[in-house]
DNA sequence: GGTTGAATTGACTAATCGGTCAAGATCCGA
DNA sequence: TCGGATCTTGACCGATTAGTCAATTCAACC
């Protein structure tokens, strides 16, 4: 099994340290020690910190969709269920965190937006990208719910909002509260955000 | 009208600069300049950064509690109304840092726990009393809105934890889109999570 | 007036910050 | 085998970081 190439190792490091530590906190020695990688590496392939971030929200993405979102409109019953088993998947993205840092890190998009999303405005666009797209395929179950008269019809787009949103305040009450079980008992509200 | 002692300006400004640019990016130095006092007087008060950060979420809380969350508890119509209210003060919070600040910031208390709660247990429990005690009172809002029929019986303690989750997911994804109304047309969906 | 402790000042430190750069290594196509 | 492009290396930069400290001012009390 041979090692990513640098630039690869450099934003899959990034994204572990940004959201375990936070940006700021985040030194890019630190970072490029952890990548095994140099500063000159580092410079090599992005004009600073910043555009790191940037690609390594993008990527980031790109995984989570793949190996959540996509999983879960591909396997499994239609409709409402999906949404529960994305719930499943949060928590159990956050259940390993804490086996390996000891403490519930909460969203790792949401971390990083509240850092920079308002001092820069192409991280801002990054993880705005982000929910936007969470939001389209929450909207597409939601239509499959319609569909099979599981919830009345209504503005699927507005509901997926409130159900991100949602999501990602849950995920910050758990943080603050350093316990998963918070964010499960709040998850479950979701059901609720369906209708309307 | 007398200027605030030194340790008091030194803890609104600290809210201050935490919100506009984050905890990691406000430096001692910056902080002490807005604050008009020496880097001595700020060490002579407050052992370390940190320190100052847990005072002034404390600080903080109390201000927006009586004069937020006491406001709407004592004036203006019972029960769910009080929601509303608090929705709409929320907002205007949001519009008055827009008109000064030219972004949306989100929620202060959520921004500063997203970038350090998981790094430091005093600041996460500052924040997380913060929170206990913004569900204490909207917790007795919905006890009201229950008794005067409203809304069905269940879970207030539960329920509050969930609106407050709302509020702050619907505040994240405002600063991402840095858009206030994501903001409002989020939050008029707790009026869903008042049942159940 | 004298004493005491709290508050203030500004210079100082050691470490770290993000970022630069010139020189070399490696790779690949011609 | 050459040449040019891509990648890597590690030393280096000025600026900034959080935090220290001895000297000084100030206000309150005896």
């Amino acid at each position: 099994m041979d090692r990513l190439p640098t630039r690869d190792r450099l934003i899959e490091t990034a994204m572990e340290l940004f959201w375990e530590r936070s940006f700021h906190a985040t030194g890019v020695d630190e970072l490029c020690a952890r990548a095994d990688a140099r500063k000159g590496s580092f410079y090599h392939f992005f004009s600073s910190k910043t555009d790191l971030a940037v690609a390594a929200v993008a990527a980031s993405w790109a995984a989570a969709r793949t190996h959540v979102f996509d999983l879960v409109s591909q396997s499994g019953p239609p409709g409402l269920d999906r949404l529960r088993r994305l719930v499943q998947c949060f928590e159990e993205q956050q259940t390993r965190a804490v086996a390996t840092h000891h403490v519930v890190l909460g969203s790792p998009f949401g971390g990083l937006a509240q850092e920079t999303a308002h001092q820069d405005e192409r991280l801002r666009r990054a993880v705005q990208v982000v929910f936007h797209e969470q939001c389209g395929v929450i909207e597409g179950w939601l239509d499959e719910a319609v569909v099979s008269g599981e919830i009345p019809s209504g503005s699927n787009a507005q509901r997926a909002r409130n159900i991100v949103a949602l999501l990602e305040g849950a995920l910050l009450m758990a943080k603050v509260s350093d316990e998963i079980d918070v964010f499960r008992s709040i998850a479950v509200s979701i059901d609720r955000l369906t209708f309307g």
